[in-house]
DNA sequence: CTAAACTTGTTTGTACACCAATCAACTATA
DNA sequence: TATAGTTGATTGGTGTACAAACAAGTTTAG
């Protein structure tokens, strides 16, 4: 029959971290929506930026998306020619993508406000309290096993 | 010109909070996915439980979702008969929204479900952590002025 | 070898969430 | 009682996520 249980809808960790997450888009799209790119397309340009190339299934490993979003994401960033894509001549499931001139260029332009969003982000706690919550954040988010070497 | 100034994805607040928003939505899934039902959607339901009649637009407010999200989540609710809605006698756009006795019974049976998904998403955190997260989390989660009176 | 089973990379379809813009109804002001 | 401003709900468009499909590569058993 189960009579009233409680359930603090406010204290809940999913609800909270759509709430925090809402409010971090809020601020990426102050800092960055000028040129219109995404947390995802940015997080993608960034990661690029690091390893140059890699295969579009790769990449999304290393940003935490899964295939079918990575697809869209690189299909948006290609259609502005961010990035470039060429096939793999070793495999031909794959395909290569890396960033053009162009997103090079832009990536390292954005990448000073990417560092502003996420102090903006954590402006409410104070030094000590965003290291800690950062640490937590992190432990909660591993999912399973990481990349892999390519 | 700007060289390669530093920025670590894995390190950055948007991408942490997203990847634990995932592993969430992922317990989310195994715990409630049998019912078809979208965290959105056990939110609006729960918080209708607490306030019995709401206006949609305010349960929105209750529930951190904008009106446009708030009218697609009444929508689907609405068309699977776990929530009723009415026209306001005293204000004609409003839309009274309140819980089935069917949604009423459905709610009642996942709380405990719902209580143990924030278990187990805080679940990698000791117990002095999670209070510390959750309030940490809280802190990052305001976005502006609260709801209202109604 | 080579055919079957399995794995991995990409794409497609669908549902959902969010924003911006719109329209309708109420409120305040002059 | 007009007019401007505000609030409730809806619509359309974009982006993200998951599941399913398909194609290419790898492994294993005959």
């Amino acid at each position: 029959m189960a009579a009233k249980e409680g359930y603090i809808l406010e204290r809940q960790a999913g609800h909270l971290l759509r709430r925090a997450h809402q409010r971090h888009s809020a601020i990426f799209q102050e800092k960055i929506g000028d040129v219109q790119l995404t947390p995802l397309q940015f997080a993608a340009l960034v990661k690029l930026r690091d390893v140059t190339e890699v295969s579009q299934n790769h990449l999304g490993r290393l940003t935490a998306m899964d295939a079918a979003t990575m697809q869209g994401v690189i299909k948006r960033l290609a259609s502005r020619n961010l990035i470039k894509r060429r096939p793999d001549p070793d495999d031909r499931r794959r395909l290569i993508v890396s960033l053009s001139s162009e997103g090079y260029e832009l990536v390292n332009t954005l990448v000073s406000s990417g560092n502003d969003i996420t102090a903006q982000t954590l402006e409410p706690l104070c030094p000590a309290e965003r290291k800690q919550f950062l640490d937590l954040l992190a432990k909660l988010a591993q999912l399973s096993s990481n990349d892999a070497s390519e």
